[in-house]
DNA sequence: CTAACTGCAAACAATTTGCATACCG
DNA sequence: CGGTATGCAAATTGTTTGCAGTTAG
């Protein structure tokens, strides 16, 4: 099944790569809608998960929907209850700790997701 | 807003007590249906968000769905991929070492959730 | 008694699908 | 051209809600 060019795919792309801010498709469509007329949420949909299937971008599930996130190298969620972020965290030793301690019980991890309360909302600053 | 013990929500706080199997509303309500008749979804969902409300059991949002557990203390869960289950982790270890780094961070982790391959579908044993 | 709880049916939100048409390669 | 991809509308899935009747304390 050959992948072909689209405007709206390469729409799609584009904006989850630029963003850092995991959308959801419904974000997605929201930003582009105004770039690629008539464009549907449908579309939009079956966009990213073909792009997550091919690896251009990650697709995450959080809090019972999907994010998008055009960051593809290995790092890792968290999610912050309060202010309900999705915040990248880039921490190998944590990774690795993960990894060896799951691998011990026989386990292979492929995603690590965090959640609790990011900076602004451990308490310390709740305001 | 006092609690009151009803048939049906002792019923659904007794099965989710006492599986190890993190079931679905859909899951105890086909369990219990037999034992509570003409109990409602909308009811299961209701009670089961009540209970997790008031620490008696825990709700885990797994790829999209909820999930519940009775078992309160504290541990992590990890999301086979393959099988679709989810297994409990008791790892204080690993706990302790991911609130650490996070906390470096500024952040304040509540729950641990991996993804990956259990111990039956991590690749030296997939058939 | 009376506020909490229930069943029922309808509403919801996120996501997916069928199908006829459009268009990339 | 031929098979992908699209728009549109309808269908699905998981979950929540309004409401009138029921029940625990």
């Amino acid at each position: 099944m050959e992948r072909r060019l689209t405007k709206q795919r390469s729409e799609v792309l584009e904006y989850v790569k630029k963003v850092r801010t995991h959308p959801t498709a419904e974000m997605v469509f929201q930003e582009i809608k105004n770039k690629v007329p008539g464009i549907t949420l449908a579309t939009v949909y079956r966009n990213l998960h073909l792009l997550a299937e091919s690896g251009d971008i990650r697709k995450l599930m959080i809090n019972g929907e999907y994010h998008f996130d055009g960051f593809v190298k290995e790092h890792q969620h968290f999610w912050c209850i309060k202010c309900n972020e999705v915040h990248d965290i880039e921490d190998n030793k944590l990774m690795n700790y993960t990894n060896n301690r799951m691998n011990e019980r026989g386990f292979i991890v492929s995603e690590i997701t965090l959640s609790g309360y990011c900076g602004l909302h451990n308490g310390k600053n709740n305001y």
